[in-house]
DNA sequence: GCCAATAGGTTATAGAGTAACATATCTGCC
DNA sequence: GGCAGATATGTTACTCTATAACCTATTGGC
């Protein structure tokens, strides 16, 4: 059995950017929270693909789209707003943020990441979160956040490699 | 169901110290590497508790402990052997060091993290692991490394609490 | 239109990690 | 023992990541 992603494949990305902006925005409505100029320029540049940026990376792509630079302290704080809300996960293995592909629901952050191409591929198995919770069960644990970060190579780059 | 870890239970920790630099030792002597003064001190402040450290904190305890000062590529240097050994995880959501109580044997680096108390459980469930792996293999993914990081309130903490 | 709250701008600095090169120490070999 | 090559550590300087503190601008409700 092998579902190739859709992070790996072919595909229309600008229905993928439409798709979490539009969310985006539904989302901060009904919430009631303001997704500025600021903010949705930086969830736009970091949807440009499905690979994590680093809060500089995104520094240097705004002082080129606009022609103010912008301050470490203003990008984090659009980051900030952005993971509150869900839109967005930091992937902590590579200091960098990604955009979730179905804010609103339920966040356990389990991503696989290509140390080759870069791409990061959120995982959606309800089955791995139960087991976490409860291994953290049997220990007593009250879990608030989950962050799993597998790493190695994705479809397309072991192929290549073979 | 609910076992208590040895992390978050009263305990003999000098014999935890004791364990993990006796097999420490064993473990360089029959790999042909050398556990030098530094490593071997680094991996022992590693181990004061169960709690990760980060580089600059070992730095400060180094500088205490010796006379000597020591600068980071020097830290980090004695971290990364110790990393490549296995003999110690990285906590990536921390940016800091713990000490493996089980090297030589496979290491998912599998954590629940205390976010008051600090304390850094490792979890050592083949179960987990068989699940992300075959997770990973559904998508194509080849896995090299795991870093599973739950945060939350160990037993004490969540109990302290209510 | 005014006020309080929220967002963004600015400067400076803290924290984490590494590159590049110099020196020391430890082997194995003669 | 002494030498050579490899391994380990010291040193300086720097890059990258993130935040503190303070100020200004914008927004939305009254």
């Amino acid at each position: 059995m092998d579902h190739t992603p859709i992070a790996c494949s072919h595909h229309d990305h600008d229905h993928c950017i439409h798709d979490a902006l539009e969310a985006a925005r539904n989302l901060c409505v009904s919430r009631g929270v303001r997704l500025t100029d600021l903010r949705l320029q930086v969830l736009e540049l970091i949807w440009q693909n499905h690979k994590p940026l680093g809060a500089y990376t995104l520094m240097e792509m705004l002082a080129k789209a606009n022609t103010r630079r912008v301050a470490p302290p203003t990008v984090y704080r659009a980051l900030d707003f952005l993971l509150e809300q869900g839109l967005i996960h930091r992937i902590n293995v590579l200091n960098a943020f990604i955009g979730c592909p179905s804010p609103g629901t339920k966040h356990q952050s389990h991503f696989l990441i290509c140390r080759t191409c870069g791409v990061a591929i959120e995982l959606d198995e309800p089955t791995l979160n139960q087991q976490i919770l409860q291994v953290a069960k049997e220990s007593g644990f009250t879990v608030e956040t989950q962050a799993l970060e597998v790493s190695g190579l994705c479809a397309n780059c072991a192929g290549a490699n073979t």
